[in-house]
DNA sequence: GTATTCCTAATGATAGGACAAAGGGACATG
DNA sequence: CATGTCCCTTTGTCCTATCATTAGGAATAC
């Protein structure tokens, strides 16, 4: 039943600055995708876990609740904890568009299509908690996956990314832009809907008039809880769709 | 800069059966959505708060963090916790569409436009994680709000729901019958996408043919990590859209 | 035999302490 | 005046410790 956990985890850090429960959840993850943690199996109980990797319990339960925030675990009280039975699937994380296809090999590239200084509606001056005389930043870009065109993202930058320019957004992805300038993404609310493309989609998208796009639009908090950006995108559903993991607390 | 909170969080019931962290938790939330803890303002520091209201570290800690995962507050290390800037949305939790719909008074009805026992294809039966010659029920659902048609769910459930009757589904959400027959919903994995309407759709949803639909995909773990439900719906996009709250860790 | 009660094992909640790391401002120094 | 250094504040990490609550099986009573 209990599996071996010994070998798996040995070589813990402890001076380097990676936080212990870190390091464990990190490798707890990469045992259940590789199957070392077989889907049902139950992993050995929090106060033998501590016992053998010389920690104490808060340390791997805390370890153990970053896996179960991402779903891969489940605890039952009284009964123990169990590796969920399911297929793998990575979430939405709080992660740009460009990032996510970096990582998956997609070699995404972007036109842009507007870069303008401008006056905002009065929905995103209060999306973006700006005065009422405050200029944004008006982008709007077309993002590609191996030459094929797919997202048309739209976005509203507040006063201090009025320096970007066009070409540093054909070259690299906003939030990467953002990060270099020590902007911290923290919190985003995103709401995904579905409608009839624009004319102008359905022409960039290479569809036809009238089809359908998934339209998702979202706000952005910095670490100081300050709006650092809006955002209105559409993608071609039949290339593009999000995926979202829920835990019940 | 630092607001009062002494008066907020009076009358902490040690006794009960609801934890002390979730207590002050939602004490927090109700006073940053009335608006008494004002958006950018920072709370007290942990040491105070907790020798405020009597209680340890790690557990106001603990109450701070539902917060924070909540997208409601932004912590910074040496400076401290601050009220995110921004509108507040409801964020897509583990609930039933049904329940939902009960909160916002929006009076849902569902008609049974199906109710089978079936063999799945391959497809399903991996999701749900059965053997090959397992029978599963087959329910199509037509949800109303106020009348009005606009979603579309068709889902799969394993064996052991197979004594659920159509009736009790017109009755009552899926997620209620299935709590009733004391399954702890725990997990759940969506695909969030669009696509163009079928013919029964539009039909359905009273829409011109060739219309957009928002679509979701979901498979559903209880508390033991069994896959307990598979479905597939279909959303009218002008009635309906997803909201989620991201939070980077 | 069946139902109830009890016990055990496991997670859940809370306490209190110690030290580390980072942000920001004050201060000193070039 | 600009730049670097130190220090204070605040959150981050980790520890030990104790009791509560629950699930599930074992033992018991009827």
């Amino acid at each position: 039943m209990t599996i071996s956990t010994e070998e798996l985890f040995m070589d813990l850090d402890r001076s380097g600055p990676i936080p212990l429960y870190y390091q464990i959840a990190r490798r707890m993850q990469e045992a259940i995708e590789r199957g070392d943690l077989a889907p049902g199996s139950r992993i050995e109980n929090e106060l033998k876990l501590a016992e053998h990797l010389a920690i104490s319990r808060p340390t791997i339960r805390r370890a153990i609740q970053e896996l179960v925030d991402q779903g891969l675990l489940v605890r039952r009280r009284g009964v123990g904890t169990q590796v969920v039975r399911g297929r793998l699937t990575r979430s939405v994380e709080l992660t740009s568009l460009y990032d996510d296809l970096s990582i998956s090999n997609r070699s995404p590239t972007t036109k842009v299509l507007l870069h303008e200084e401008m006056r905002p509606s009065a929905e995103i001056l209060e999306s973006l908690t700006l005065p009422a005389d405050a200029t944004v930043l008006h982008i709007k870009r077309l993002r590609f996956s191996d030459g094929v065109p797919f997202a048309l993202l739209e976005n509203y930058l507040p006063p201090e990314f009025l320096t970007l320019t066009a070409e540093q957004f054909e070259k690299h992805g906003l939030y990467q832009l953002m990060r270099a300038r020590g902007t911290t993404m923290r919190v985003a609310r995103q709401t995904i809907g579905a409608r009839v493309g624009t004319a102008e989609e359905a022409q960039l998208f290479d569809q036809k008039p009238g089809s359908p796009v998934l339209v998702m639009s979202r706000t952005l908090f910095d670490q100081s809880g300050h709006a650092v950006e809006f955002g209105e995108h559409s993608y071609r559903p039949d290339l593009y769709s999000f995926e979202v993991t829920l835990v019940e607390k």
